[in-house]
DNA sequence: TATGGTACAAACAAATTTGTAAGTAATGAC
DNA sequence: GTCATTACTTACAAATTTGTTTGTACCATA
C-alpha cells in the first residue's frame, strides 16, 4: 500500500505478470502465508485465536496483513460477531474452494518430490 | 544464498512451511517470475535471449538468478553449445513436467476469475 | 587490429515483504 | 478500580527480492 514509482521496470513487470492468467491466479496465493492460511480454512472456519495456533511463529501483523489481504481478493469472507471478548470468524468463499483441488496435486507434488530428494541425500 | 540468523523467527517460520508438502512445493515455483518461466519452456526449449525476448523489462540479471534456482532445484535442464558465439539451451526436468497441469488449472482459474471481477467494476 | 554477438557476473541500489514490540478498545469478573 | 481476554493497530526495523549499471570471455569476421 506504499507509493510506488508508476513506470518503474519493477511495476511494468508486474503489470505483464498480472496480465497472463497463470500469474494473476499465482499472484492472489503467492507469498509466505496465503497458501497455508487459505489450505487450513478449507477444513472449516476458523477464529483469529485457531489460525494462530496454527502457526506457531507467526506475527499477528503477518496474521491480520494477510487475511485482510485474502479478503480484499474476496478468498476469505470475514464475520465479527459484537461480544465481549470479541469473535471474529473466517471462511473460504466460493471462489477459494476452487483453489483447493489444486492444493492438493501441489501437495501431492511436494510429498513425491521431497522423498526423492530424500532417498539421493 | 546470504547469511542468515539461526533461530529467527524467520528462519522458524520457513523451515515450518517448507515442511508442509504443499508449500514445499508452493516454495518452488514462488516469486515473480519462476511460474512463467516454466510455462514458457512447457512448450519448447528455449535459449537465454529467447527467453528474455519473453519478457520485456526482465533484467539479465533476474532471469539467469531464476533460471540458477530452477536449475538448482531440478526442474530446468541447462545445455551449454560449444560454440561461438556461445549457444546454451534451457529445458524442462521430468518433475517440472509434472506442473504443468496444475498450470493449467492455475491458468483457468486467472481467466475465469478476472473476468467476474471486470464485469463488476 | 577492431568489432560484434551471446550469456552471463559483480557491485550497488531500490522496493517489497516479513518480523518485533508495544499499545488499544470493550466489557464483565474479581 | 484493576485485570484479563480477543482481535486487532501502529511505529519501527530487519531480511529478502528485484532492478540498474557496468563489465567480461569467447573467437569469427571485416
Amino acid at each position: 500500500m506504499t507509493a510506488r514509482k508508476e513506470n518503474s521496470t519493477y511495476t511494468l513487470n508486474e503489470k505483464f505478470i498480472t496480465d497472463c492468467d497463470l500469474t494473476y491466479a499465482a499472484n492472489k496465493i503467492g507469498g509466505r502465508w496465503k497458501i497455508v492460511i487459505l489450505d487450513k480454512l478449507g477444513t472449516r472456519k476458523l477464529r483469529f485465536s485457531e489460525l494462530k495456533k496454527e502457526f506457531p511463529y507467526i506475527s499477528e501483523r503477518m496474521l491480520t496483513l494477510q487475511l485482510r489481504a485474502l479478503e480484499q481478493d474476496e478468498l476469505v469472507k470475514r464475520t465479527v460477531y459484537a461480544e465481549v471478548p470479541p469473535r471474529v470468524e473466517y471462511e473460504l468463499t466460493p471462489i477459494a474452494l476452487e483453489f483447493l483441488p489444486i492444493f492438493c496435486q501441489l501437495s501431492a507434488w511436494g510429498r513425491k518430490n521431497k522423498m526423492l530428494k530424500n532417498n539421493r541425500s
